[in-house]
DNA sequence: CACTCCCGCCAATTA
DNA sequence: TAATTGGCGGGAGTG
């Protein structure tokens, strides 16, 4: 056998591959470097293909081999250091040339050198921490394990851990699609929310004792753990069960991958130690902690800890207890979501560990989500929930059919997360009361449901997201679909982006659905601005009840919604938030935003209860909405609101949006979020408008409506369509200053703004304009918002082929999110809106619309002075940008 | 010896 | 049925 190897391990290996040579290459070249020599060697195989594939079939060829013997894994080993060259193995290759057997030995590379940990860095190298928005990165599992040279097995338990916290998420078999950190913080924001809920109490508790060091002061809880973990687990099971039906396998690792974390989340001292984890994460399972299990579970902790180091999120470290020392794990990476802020402390922290790649990006951020969405579809598995749906609910599908499925493991990602979102919406709610009660609640639901759902929420994937408002009256049902939609965070991005895909479909019919009558609004990203004209000055702190306005943002705001992911039921239709309120008018008034950004759910609960006041609102309906400028404003987003703080946020003027059409642009710098809100405060004029920001750091937009505003003025503009009365200005956070974008029912103008650059973004958004139904619905979608920053040229493809009506299918797009305004939706008056309403019909086609060209709209920005562009009329309108952009959607009908 | 955790069998799921 | 996933735990490497 020696000999065999050996002189197979020479010549062969090295030949054909790179990196593989080196660790035979040492045999045949006495140095470490085999990458020069070898590969002319052996015979390459017939079929060259890419040089992975050599790769491949090389090492599985080899492997089996080897493996009978038993020092196969050796090799591969080296392959795997080939890359970065073990320095190691040379060595050994040099002495061993001639020896034999030991050879084998040495030339593995000791354990280190396999380990988990060192994998997942060579893993991680290969791609971005912050991708573009634009590029979706797809994983094969399979080549991945032969380029580095491991078991498949290997790169499961990796991918397990990375998609827990959604860097990842999987596509389809043997294919995931690599997401980056842009989610990390929304995803950890979650976890730590979930964290609180389920944990948090044992932290408070303290039962802590036994493992822990008290030292270090960690919380564990253990014993009693049982209960509470339960209910986690309860949650996260229940819903992927009842969600997706999944299996249940997730059980463990993803699950307990997000477990530890949340540990670390939950920890005070940000230190966890491996036996309680394990003690705490077994409870779920039973009490009964046998030996065996809990070696196992320890095992598994490793695995999971290996992954979580070379994220940079954990380090290891060792706790001295009067028992001795035993071996904990350190949480290093950021730890801020919690409520302010937070968006800050992302980056940095994690950004440390990471290579140096990306870190900066936190405009990425934004953009990332788009990325995320990917997922797509939802399956139509609708059946899942039956609610709300029912009448909604589409058919179905919309584009893409590809994939969809596997969707359904984000699903349970997401689903679990959501869950624990839900959760602790839940607790918040409670806390909170209700007022806005509805509104969670149906973000509840939503989230469950999203899968199902039809509406047209959609969700955006990525982070986008979106709120919709339903209108009060309309709500219902539809507001229900809606609501989960947009719940998705991030998500789950993907997963949640499942979810939204149901959305999507539902847009399909969605459109009808949606909106058929009332009018939504969706928001997408995290950020959002709205003004109300009711607004009082300012901010949202307080909504104002007395607006009624106010009131109709609402609620929705809440974005909360996180959770899109679950199938489950949502019963509850979201809409509520701001029916309660007053009711100002009827319809048009409600209006909520929703948000939804996957950390939106967890924020969203936090927020409640810090800031009540926002609650208090409730009467009117504003809660949500409320609150969520409160959170921002006070705290900030806590995604990626950095960035989009400072930066963006600028609300522009309201004015101009209102204006509208136009955009702004770009300059204003209009101050930070806060500021914005101030602004709006300050801004007499304007008053009303909300301002959403977009927690996570998408946001890339912002939403302004004025409540207002003459509609006319906006709508005017451009097209004159209509209709729309109310004004609304998207602003993308990120940009800024770029552009907000405007709607105005008919959308028509506002773009215009857009021209620059910026808007190229925008590009991404498409605005189409239906003539459906109602009279001036407008949908603007973003999706990711992101990416309008970054690519400014993008151009956008438009392409699909859309639908007509649908706002729908950007959605499916990606990206998108659409709102649509009845009338009555914006927000600000109403009123106003439902005049404008109007005239509409004609819109449609009235002009120029270009179908074509939207695009063209949107990136350039010239373009987007026309109004003739915006409108489109006709379906097809949509385009879609690729996937990182967004695309607004409006749709004016007129009802003739 | 204790801590780590690699490795891969094999069951559960999927295709 | 074959392939993919992934739980699980033996037992080896390390210190």
């Amino acid at each position: 056998e020696n000999i065999y190897d050996r002189s197979r391990m020479a010549p062969k290996t090295p030949i054909k591959n790179e990196p593989i040579d080196l660790s035979k290459q040492k045999g045949c070249t006495p140095e470490r470097n085999p990458i020069t020599p070898v590969k002319i060697i052996d015979r390459p195989q017939p079929d060259p293909w890419t040089p992975t594939t050599n790769l491949k079939i090389l090492v599985s060829a080899a492997s089996p081999d080897m493996r009978d013997r038993e020092k196969k894994k050796e090799l591969f080993r080296p392959i795997e250091n080939s890359e970065q060259s073990d320095i190691p193995d040379l060595l050994q290759y040099d002495i061993v040339d001639d020896s034999t057997v030991d050879e084998f030995e040495k030339q593995r590379p000791s354990r280190k050198q396999k380990s988990l940990g060192l994998l997942c860095q060579k893993f991680l190298a290969r791609y971005p921490n912050y991708p573009l928005s634009t590029e979706k990165t797809t994983i094969s599992l399979d080549e991945v394990a032969s380029i580095l040279g491991v078991e498949r097995r290997r790169i499961y338990d990796i991918v397990n851990v990375l998609e827990s916290l959604q860097l990842v998420s999987r596509v389809a078999k043997n294919q995931y699609c690599w997401h980056g950190r842009h989610n990390l913080s929304q995803t950890l924001k979650m976890l730590q929310e979930a964290g609180e809920l389920q944990y948090g109490e044992l932290m408070t508790s303290q039962h802590k004792e036994q493992d822990l060091e008290y030292k270090f002061g960690d919380r564990k809880k253990e014993t009693s753990p049982d209960s509470q973990d339960r209910p986690l687990l309860d949650f996260s099971e229940p819903d992927c069960t009842s969600a997706s039906a999944n299996s249940r396998k997730d059980k463990s690792l993803r699950i307990m991958s997000q477990k530890f974390v949340m540990l670390f989340l939950v920890s005070k001292t940000k230190i966890v130690t491996l036996d309680v984890a394990a003690k705490i994460l077994i409870e779920e399972t039973q009490d009964t902690v046998d030996h065996s299990k809990f070696k196992t579970k320890v095992r598994r902790l490793y695995d999971i800890a290996n992954v979580l180091t070379s994220l940079g999120l954990i380090k290891k470290v060792h706790v001295t207890e009067e028992r001795g020392r035993k071996p904990a794990f350190k949480w290093i990476g950021p730890v801020e979501f919690p409520e302010k802020t937070d968006e800050l402390r992302g980056h940095s922290p994690t950004s440390d560990p990471l290579p140096e790649t990306q870190r900066g990006a936190y405009a990425q951020y934004q953009t990332s989500a788009t990325g995320k969405k990917k997922f797509t579809r939802h399956s139509s598995f609708s059946s899942a929930q039956p609610c709300e749906a029912t009448r909604r609910k589409v058919s179905s599908e919309p584009n893409s059919p590809h994939q969809e499925r596997q969707g359904n493991e984000a699903y349970e990602n997401c689903s679990k997360m959501i869950n624990l979102a839900a959760v602790c919406r839940q607790k918040i709610q409670e806390d909170t009361g209700n007022k806005a009660c509805d509104t969670e609640t149906i973000l509840n639901s939503a989230k469950n449901s999203n899968i199902s759902l039809p509406f047209s929420l959609l969700p955006v994937p990525g982070d986008s997201d979106f709120c919709v408002n339903p209108l009060p009256q309309a709500v219902f049902p539809v507001v229900q679909a809606d609501v989960p939609s947009f719940s998705l965070p991030n998500g789950i991005s993907s997963q949640a982006s499942h979810p939204s895909m149901p959305a999507v479909s539902k847009t399909e019919n969605g459109k009808p659905t949606l909106v058929p009558n009332q009018p939504f609004l969706c928001f997408p990203s995290s950020s959002l601005f709205m003004l109300c004209g009711g607004l009082q000055e300012n901010n949202v702190s307080e909504p104002l009840p007395a607006a009624g306005d106010l009131a109709n943002r609402s609620a929705e705001a809440q974005a909360a919604a996180p959770p899109p992911a679950c199938q489950k039921r949502s019963s509850r239709k979201c809409s509520s938030p701001s029916a309660p309120a007053d009711d100002e008018e009827p319809a048009a008034k409600k209006q909520t935003l929703e948000h939804s950004d996957l950390p939106l759910s967890l924020v969203v609960p936090k927020k409640p209860p810090e800031s009540p006041k926002a609650e208090s609102c409730p009467g009117s309906g504003c809660s949500a909405a409320v609150y969520l400028e409160k959170n921002r404003l006070g705290l900030a987003s806590p995604a990626a609101p950095e960035v989009a703080n400072k930066e963006s946020t600028k609300p522009l003027d309201c004015q101009e949006q209102e204006k509208q059409s136009q955009n702004k642009d770009p300059g204003e710098p209009p101050p930070g979020n806060e500021h914005i809100s101030k602004e709006n405060a300050n801004q007499p004029f304007q008053p009303q408008y909300l301002y959403v920001q977009p927690t996570a750091g998408l946001s890339s937009f912002n939403f302004l409506f004025s409540a207002n505003q003459a509609p006319g003025a906006i709508s005017l503009a451009a097209n004159q369509l209509p209709s729309l009365s109310v004004p609304c200005v998207m602003v993308p956070s990120a940009a800024l200053a770029s552009f907000p974008l405007v709607c105005s029912p008919s959308f028509t103008s506002p773009l215009s703004s857009v021209p620059d650059g910026s808007f190229s973004a925008a590009a991404s958004t498409s605005f189409s304009v239906s003539s459906l139904a109602s009279p001036t619905p407008v949908f603007v979608s973003t999706t990711a918002v992101v990416t309008p920053k970054v690519s400014p040229t993008p151009s956008v493809d438009p392409q699909q082929p859309a639908h007509p009506a649908l706002h729908l299918s950007p959605v499916l797009t990606r990206s998108c999110s659409a709102v649509k305004l009845d009338s009555p939706v914006c927000m600000g008056h109403p009123v106003t809106l439902l005049k404008l309403q109007q005239p509409s019909s004609a819109p449609l086609t009235p002009k120029s619309i270009r179908p074509a060209h939207h695009e063209a709209f949107f990136k350039t920005p010239g373009s987007l002075g026309d109004p003739v562009a915006w409108k489109k009329n006709e379906g097809n309108q949509t385009r879609n940008a690729s996937s990182v952009q967004r695309r607004l959607e409006i749709s004016s009908t007129s009802p003739d």
